[in-house]
DNA sequence: GATCTGCCTTGATGCAGATCAATAGAAGAA
DNA sequence: TTCTTCTATTGATCTGCATCAAGGCAGATC
């Protein structure tokens, strides 16, 4: 029995590894993913913890394999902007970096899948793939990134909110089932009203408000203050102020 | 004579190159450098053409060899926002994407230096370095959005202007003389005022009167409309919000 | 010269979202 | 039970920037 099956086998979808999984996982050779085993191991975090401070030695990159870890950033007089969301699977972390460069904190419990920083950086000079999936992640959160940009500096506070949740509920529902687009869609929300101001650039007042303005519209239903349901996802859509077709990219 | 030593020769500082440039250059293996000259091409623009529009089929990528592009985004309803700024040695394009994601636009006459995509990305493939140097890049493309998200979703409008204006000005200065922090330091703005704007997450009157109101306040000079002087380097970045410290990154 | 056009400035006014403030529910602790 | 704490909602008011509008200036064209 090869190693990597074993490790294929406990790991589904290979969520630890920042290099190899999903659709990447046929290029896994056996003799790499043994390295990357002997540098990595996992850490836990609580929900509300903060797993690194801006500015903080960092010695290992990570990917995470359960939970949700936002990046923030905030400015001397505590003005906070979250400049990125990180999801099971998503990257921490730069080679040929020390310090970190964001807060890293964990929204709801998070395990992370780490790799001390020096071998890792060891062995991605010597195994070119890690770097070209490494590059695949970044340009992916650089798109994210811009997105965002448009959102923070040309949306209207009820865009912003129906954005954040037209993402929310689409990640939730690729998640739980691939072809289920008809019916409603009910989630969790993973991010207090504070933390989706600090996501949208507004103050969680407003985003109270236009969660509100968008339940008295029936774009969605709460139930109680985390639980929300859209009844249909298209009407969520038209709220965003997208593109009605966007994002084929080829 | 070596083809490496030519090429060095002629492209000084290896403008036009996406890969090695800079202090990366030392990296340079003769043969690979043939063959990136042999899929090279270049490409003028004017000041104000369109380079490819959102959406549009791009069988190449590339990088800015002389002159200014910018990345916009634009809504439906016509409101945009800029994602980007391409400066000399920046790159454009996504290895294995074949249409833009984003309107590229010269802001002032333009060279590129284009690289048809399908042959790169065999080279990418076959080339290990040339990911890992695209990687960095795009690690700092990254950073680059992140401060940006910060700036769009939390400072003021006057905080926005001294922010555009503090890095058009280190850039300026780090490139004309390294060693001259003390003096005043004096650049044309590349950009337009709706520019800026579009930049910033702004209207261009709020630029223009936030510009009027540093130069008020003896923070700038305007000789003209465009041509700019900062006085005293460290009152600008004042009025940045940024930490007066920042950006020591390893 | 006159006129046009692109870019910029400045003023008057309006409004979206921030700020300040009060209240309420839910979960936990004493 | 009651108190505390954390989170969320809602109201009243304020303000920074957008919007609408009217020139101004410099370079191009005739």
């Amino acid at each position: 029995m090869s190693v990597h099956r074993d490790i294929r086998a406990s790991n589904q979808d290979c969520g630890d590894c920042p290099i190899r999984h999903r659709a990447v996982c046929a290029r896994c050779e056996e003799d790499e993913l043994i390295q990357l085993e002997q540098i990595k191991y996992y850490r836990s975090y609580q929900a509300g913890q903060t797993v690194i401070w801006s500015g903080d030695k960092m010695d290992f990159v990570a990917s995470v394999v359960t939970g949700i870890a936002t990046l923030t950033q905030t400015m001397e007089d505590g003005r906070r902007q979250m400049v990125g969301l990180l999801l099971p699977s998503d990257f921490v972390g730069r080679p040929g970096r020390s310090a970190a460069a964001y807060d890293v904190t964990a929204t709801t419990d998070l395990v992370m899948c780490c790799f001390r920083r020096k071998p890792f950086e060891e062995l991605m000079a010597s195994t070119p793939h890690i770097a070209q999936r490494l590059l695949e992640m970044t340009l992916d959160e650089l798109d994210a990134a811009r997105e965002w940009m448009l959102l923070l500096g040309r949306k209207t506070a009820r865009e912003k909110i129906a954005s954040l949740l037209a993402i929310i509920a689409r990640r939730d529902a690729s998640l739980k089932e691939p072809r289920a687009n008809a019916g409603a869609i009910t989630f969790d929300l993973p991010l207090t009203r504070e933390e989706m101001a600090d996501y949208l650039g507004l103050t969680l007042e407003t985003v109270s408000r236009q969660m509100s303005a968008l339940k008295r519209d029936g774009i969605i239903t709460l139930d109680g203050k985390r639980q929300v349901t859209i009844p249909v996802l298209d009407a969520l859509m038209e709220e965003t102020g997208d593109d009605s077709d966007g994002g084929f990219l080829v």
